[in-house]
DNA sequence: GACTGTGAAGCCATTCACAGCT
DNA sequence: AGCTGTGAATGGCTTCACAGTC
């Protein structure tokens, strides 16, 4: 199977099958179907196996898949094979949580610089981060070879601390801010907009009943 | 245009939409066209006509949309002409950060419970709501007569949780713990995953570099 | 017998393109 | 002339179903 373009939506399943695979490797379990799998985490085994498709042959007909084995695999393709230091720009309410939040460590992504335009902020102290003043921006990026950077500051500073993000060398950002940003194309951009979770929920409850 | 079923990528840019148009309003337009639109939430102007059009006739062909009337007709729909209560379960570092940020407060979601496992945290107070054990969590939910409940304890609790959410007759869920949760059909759940976002980016810088 | 890997079919969302209004 | 609303066409993801392998 040759394919150059990876569905959105089989990346994001990956990462959760990874994740469920550690679960699994905890538990001791050292085999899996991609029907168990596929239980663990709400789709179909068929989407399973056509996700692991994309990048090749992982398991053994009859058998299944190894859990360890699999998750190498999984975790190489996610690109967790390495550690990535992360700038994180904003250190209000949202950003502070961000970055005292264990989960983003635990899967390798070290916040290892944090970056707040309000000079109150500057000089307190997150985990072991100091936040720092949105001029030594660059020079952080290069000191740790930033790729990715976090965007958690006010819809109207969101754009401008992007394009300063893009200009330093940063490659991928998370927005976490409620507004649409721009980047070049090459810039990889994904959104988490927290209010638009919520809001698919008040539409479900509102909407047909 | 007779539909039932929406999708769910429609009801998420309509949310997108909506904030689109708040801004607008704030910097004084009143008349706006779906290439508009488009070009601020970066759609195609089809993408939001095809949306809209799951719900009505908003526009005026040949002028567009009123900025005002189009903004009181997607609030409706995503059901924001009224406040939720919501109550939070979990107030680690991530549900005191979520439950301090202003950005659900501002679209009409108020936390008016915070609940956690860990007697520690009881009687701490965020904003001006205090701590609570779980045990009064049926109570609250009838009190305060809450729909939605967000999840934020640590994966291994996050099942257990959930299914005293739903027995105490919470009808929406959102997940932010990294666990894959299994709910009865009838309740709207959704998963927001912060390492899954993180890694999508990683992957696109590694794979096909 | 069990389970993977995969072409084909089915389904759903997006884009196209134009008729219909103003 | 300009822009909406929408059926038709397209494209892409998911499911089906089964050949291939252990």
């Amino acid at each position: 199977m040759k394919v150059y373009k990876i569905p959105e939506a089989t990346v994001m399943r990956l990462s959760i099958y990874s994740r469920h695979l550690q679960h699994l490797r905890v538990e001791g379990v050292e085999t899996v179907s991609s029907e168990e799998i596929a239980n663990g985490v709400g789709v179909s085994s068929a989407q399973v196996r056509k996700d692991l498709a994309y990048f090749g042959e992982f398991g053994t007909r009859g058998v299944g898949y190894k859990v360890e084995e699999l998750l190498g695999h999984l975790m190489k393709i996610l690109g967790l094979d390495q550690k990535w230091n992360v700038i994180m720009i904003g250190a209000g309410k949202l950003g502070s949580a961000l970055a005292l939040y264990e989960g983003f460590r635990e899967r390798g992504f070290v916040i290892c610089a944090i970056l707040d335009a309000d000079e109150k902020k500057v000089g307190e102290k997150l985990t072991d981060v100091i936040i720092e003043p949105l001029g030594v921006l660059d020079a952080r990026v290069k000191e740790h070879s930033i790729n990715i950077g976090i965007v958690t500051v006010p819809a109207v500073a969101a754009q401008e601390v992007t394009d300063r993000l893009v200009a330093s060398g940063v490659k991928a950002i998370l927005n976490f801010s409620p507004r649409v940003l721009k980047v070049p194309s090459g810039i990889v951009l994904r959104n988490v907009d927290l209010s638009v979770n919520l809001e698919v929920l008040s539409f479900n409850l509102s909407f047909n009943r």
